[in-house]
DNA sequence: GGGTTTATTATGTCTGCACATAATACCTCT
DNA sequence: AGAGGTATTATGTGCAGACATAATAAACCC
């Protein structure tokens, strides 16, 4: 009898998908009558096809039952660390550079992606990531000082990225990967030519309806953004 | 009484992070006590807690409880579609050019990412992907025709990315995201200058042990991957 | 035949209970 | 006091039954 787990069922189901015993597009048998022949409760079988359901592997209606996905758009998950915890957990020294700190009218791209009143100055930070010394990420930093209350005058001692998370955790945002050209800047901070190519992370936060903040980051050659299906 | 459901307890749940109410590092209440405060049964509160974990909000540990995660290491979703699907739900047409079809001793750096057995030879197959008819993405890809039965002959009607999709679905594998200069040959397929910053995705996968293709698509500028925290 | 209402059905979720598992806390023995 | 075994505790998972919900299929009327 031997209740194996969801996990098992799980696997067993996905198995019999690799194996093109259910083919794609076409249903498979629904939960209660699985769960008869997997020997489990319903709501065991229903955890386990929610599961793949989730991955893309199964679409699942209400009424039209389960089946296959015809196109099985994998849903990978990545994490987004802190700089800081990125390159210590590599097992280098981290350390940076607050290069510029001032308070100034954004660009209009940064403004209204923000959602930002007109007129409203905002503070501008740039910094460089080290990792053991050598430039990791070069970080440009729009920030909401009128949403932000008691926010540091001074970020030589902690990094405004890490002051952000301990003390403005839990935002709401959107986070994009691009590549781009290096500017001018970019290309000598990080020792390249203007123009290589460099892989670029964009991430604004709100709280609430309450701009935060908008980083724009430009990682050294080489960088991956990696992960297991 | 009045059940609002896990979405709405894991709502309440994370407004209370936000508002600091639960603080980073420190614990909250078990399961049963949240469940007897928010009036539902712990299965239910189990299951709102136990999806914030997954999302990296919160920490669970068996008998030592569940605490508001102290570096809260976003877990960002990004779907991968297929080309052609990406490019038709952008409401665009979709069409392809296979510039070359051949069989061929792959380079070194390929082979051992597959840990394939020296000397074995691989279909090397180029393909030029267009939305409305301008260059979208060029795809360099590996398959290892020992482990694919039934391969067509042609690529010519189906692209390869799609007959795969089609009939080795649910593999498993690694992709990686990256930023590279365009080669000659890139440039000259998407119309940038050689050198151009593009963006670069590089997919592996195995069916069990048995490796099965290895892609490396090049995207045209302006290419981001884009997600919603 | 076409359009609207009604019945059916599969999934989604909730409840209350039970036992499994892992990790900590405690307690005993030397 | 220290080492090792035992008890406690919070989460993880399982089960059976119930109702809710959404979407399809059937029945119906004109």
């Amino acid at each position: 009898m031997s209740s194996i787990g969801w996990e098992a069922i799980r696997a067993e189901v996905l198995r019999r998908i690799r194996a093109r015993e259910w083919q794609p597009g076409e249903g498979i048998p629904n939960e209660a009558e699985l769960a008869r022949a997997f020997g489990c409760a319903r709501a065991t079988m229903n955890r386990a096809l929610r599961d793949l359901a989730a991955a893309g592997v199964l679409e699942r209606r209400r009424k039209a039952g389960t089946r296959v996905a015809l196109h099985p758009v994998r849903k990978a998950r990545f994490d987004i660390p802190v700089t800081r915890a990125e390159i210590e957990g590599r097992g280098q020294a981290y350390s940076f550079d607050l290069l510029s700190e001032t308070v100034e009218l954004p660009p209009p791209a940064i403004a209204l992606r923000l959602k930002l009143a007109a007129g409203l100055s905002l503070a501008h930070l740039c910094t460089l990531h080290r990792a053991d010394g050598a430039a990791f990420v070069y970080e440009d930093r729009w920030l909401n000082l009128a949403a932000l209350p008691e926010i540091p005058r001074d970020f030589r001692a902690v990094s405004a990225n890490e002051w952000l998370v301990q003390n403005m955790s839990y935002t709401f945002g959107d986070i994009a990967f691009s590549a781009a050209p290096a500017t001018e800047v970019e290309a000598q901070l990080l020792g390249v030519a203007p123009g290589a190519a460099l892989f670029i992370t964009e991430r604004m936060t709100w709280v609430g309806e309450v701009p935060i903040t908008a980083v724009r980051l430009a990682h050294a050659p080489g960088y991956r953004l990696q992960t297991v299906l």
